[in-house]
DNA sequence: TCTAATCTTGACTATTTTAGTCAGGTATAT
DNA sequence: ATATACCTGACTAAAATAGTCAAGATTAGA
């Protein structure tokens, strides 16, 4: 089981973005230099953050990205849903086999990983972006 | 982020086991076809479990493969730690770079992912087997 | 109006991981 | 003896990941 670099760089991303907009819309280039994040994938990131309306873009010269609400309204898992960051729980490939997927007899582990599924989506859901920012200026000098 | 079969076959393969080992080794031939699970496949995986003490083998004719301890005393964490199934939060490749994985600042996701991670390992720490088998037992029929 | 900075889109690709297969062994009950 | 198990390591097809690359569309400002 494994989380991505896509999410991650997601919350690296918009997290700068929430640090340095100012009213001023903050480019994807500035946030590649600053992240170290590949500007073409930034680009491929943000333009699913933009049709889960995270964020909006303004083209043009001096244009760049400004988030769509304030940061402690934009939970994760909005974040990660937006870039298919999920939980993947690798359903049984057997249902008609044995009957797994089947109203009466579901396999061992079914309710298990459906647990677990609930469980970590609980925990992007109770985390928004702003409760990261304001961790993060406190536990940095 | 996605769970792997691997973890998921081992829990499968080993309630098998405590099912249907009255004494009696059983083989994994026989929990091959019962779960439908590949043969081969499954003895990778019973390697790696018996390496971890988990189970304990016995060879030859009629030989097959027991629990080394009761149901109820096999966590969950246990098994997937045997089989690799772990939590893998992709740690910032930016160590010399930006300065996570130093002391004083850390990149902005850093705390976030290791807090998730000790949700998930929590979350398998308290569930075991015999946990499982109960819970089994009470949602069939 | 030109041009540089910016977003936009879609196709492409190398690497890694997953989910196994395959082949050949070793041990032991009967 | 021999069939039934476990044991081990190498191999591989398919999928996912983590990007790259190319060509365009928009707009601010000179």
């Amino acid at each position: 089981m494994k989380l991505t670099t896509k999410g991650r760089y997601a919350v690296m991303a918009l997290a700068d973005l929430a640090n340095f907009s100012d009213q001023n819309p903050v480019s994807l280039r500035d946030i590649s230099l600053r992240q170290g994040i590949s500007l073409n994938y930034l680009e491929q990131i943000f333009s699913k953050l933009k049709k889960d309306d995270i964020v909006k873009s303004i083209r043009g010269k001096n244009g760049g990205y400004i988030l769509t609400k304030e940061p402690s309204r934009i939970k994760l898992s909005n974040i990660f849903s937006a870039v298919d960051e999920k939980v993947k729980t690798l359903l049984c490939k057997r249902e008609s086999k044995k009957g797994c997927n089947n109203k009466s007899t579901k396999c061992i582990t079914h309710y298990l990983w459906d647990d677990l599924e609930m469980h970590i989506n609980d925990f992007f859901d109770k985390k928004n972006l702003g409760d990261l920012l304001k961790n993060n200026l406190e536990t940095r000098i």
